[in-house]
DNA sequence: CTGTTAAACAAACATTTGTTTGGCTAATGC
DNA sequence: GCATTAGCCAAACAAATGTTTGTTTAACAG
């Protein structure tokens, strides 16, 4: 079968379009195979004709999530070799990706692994090829050596997620702003840094 | 009734902790009654002797959650002066807390409120008085003019909550030591920094 | 035109889920 | 000692949910 042989109203794309939607929106648990069908306009037996379950349909909108970010994001920094600027601008994308462009990248910030355990691993595997980016972002930094780049990675990452949950298109800020405004608050000051770690804290072992 | 008139075999105790547990980690809609009725040693309908209903039970997990932590953090902090010394044991404490101590805790990070319809507003209300406590904490905080408070707020706290997903009990930091390793990351930085903003970034509007 | 089959419908099925109802038992108050 | 009732059991119910099965429709190849 050509690739461009799909009929013409094969309604595949409204289906993984829908699913992606409602999986981001309401949950994974919390979205049901006649909502998807509903927003999809079919009807539920259907959508079995597309996917073999429920758990291979969200492996298939996770797997595009991945995929769109990815490329996005290797695009977006491609022109852009400073470090700093790299990271600044990946905060930006990402902030923007999951409060609002694509339902699909949504989803995977959204549903973890564990709720599907068919694909657990699978999806596992898809998440570090995501979080992998920003690794190699703050990798790159010309950080001091008091710095845990592993930490600082989980730190930006963990903040950026879960901006959606506290998002407000109509707030004072938009998306690109709050990842500009999270690099200014804890880059910048982190690059002016000396190369030794600030004082110890009470209560340090000596 | 007096308080202290509760039968010897009431399990009641017993029946809120395995719903806090089970809540915290698999998830609400993961957890079935049946589940909770299994692990609290009872059969399922006998929770409704109890509550009312499963969202009214994580409604008193929450509740207790919250109240927990509020006392936990007021308690421990009430000692101390320094804001500075007050936000590093605020952050440690409250990674300590949704990593390990309490399952009651946990569920107020792991369940939000929209996936419990009946009472989304009391439960953001609560949530909100959790987080209320943190933005006391950096309100204190002699910070440079340009540094916004509530994005600080919202980046150490989204930050902390995504601890839960990634942390290793096994792993080589403790709780408190990544609580203050995040301190270390963002809090010390800033407070270095000076009071003007940093320069403002590539293509910003002048 | 004719046979094939992609794509969806229509209707059910099996299971899981939250919940209800009635009854049993033992602790409690008098 | 006895009536009361808190606390739980046993069993079912109704709705929701993921999935299956047989059938229909219409696009395409020959």
């Amino acid at each position: 079968m050509k690739l461009a042989a799909k009929r013409a109203n094969n309604r595949n794309d409204a289906l993984l379009g829908a699913a992606a939607e409602l999986f981001a929106t309401k949950g994974f648990r919390e979205t049901t195979m006649r909502d998807i069908a509903g927003a999809a306009g079919m009807l539920p037996g259907s959508i079995y004709y597309h996917h073999g379950s429920k758990d291979d349909l969200l492996l298939e909108v996770y797997e595009a999530g991945v995929e769109t970010f990815v490329r996005a994001l290797t695009e977006a920094l491609q022109p852009v070799a400073d470090p700093w600027e790299r990271l600044r601008r990946g905060m930006a994308l990402h902030i923007a990706a999951i409060t609002r462009d694509d339902a699909f990248i949504r989803v995977v910030n959204r549903v973890w692994p564990k709720q599907v355990p068919k694909h657990q691993t699978a999806l596992i595997a898809l998440r570090d090829r995501y979080e992998r980016c920003f690794g190699s972002l703050i990798d790159d930094l010309p950080l001091a050596p008091w710095v845990d780049r592993r930490l600082l990675r989980l730190m930006l990452l963990g903040a950026g997620n879960q901006v959606q949950f506290w998002f407000d298109p109509d707030g004072r800020h938009s998306a690109e702003e709050i990842g500009q405004l999270f690099a200014r608050l804890v880059i910048e000051p982190i690059a002016r840094m000396p190369d030794s770690p600030p004082a110890p804290f009470e209560g340090d072992a000596p």
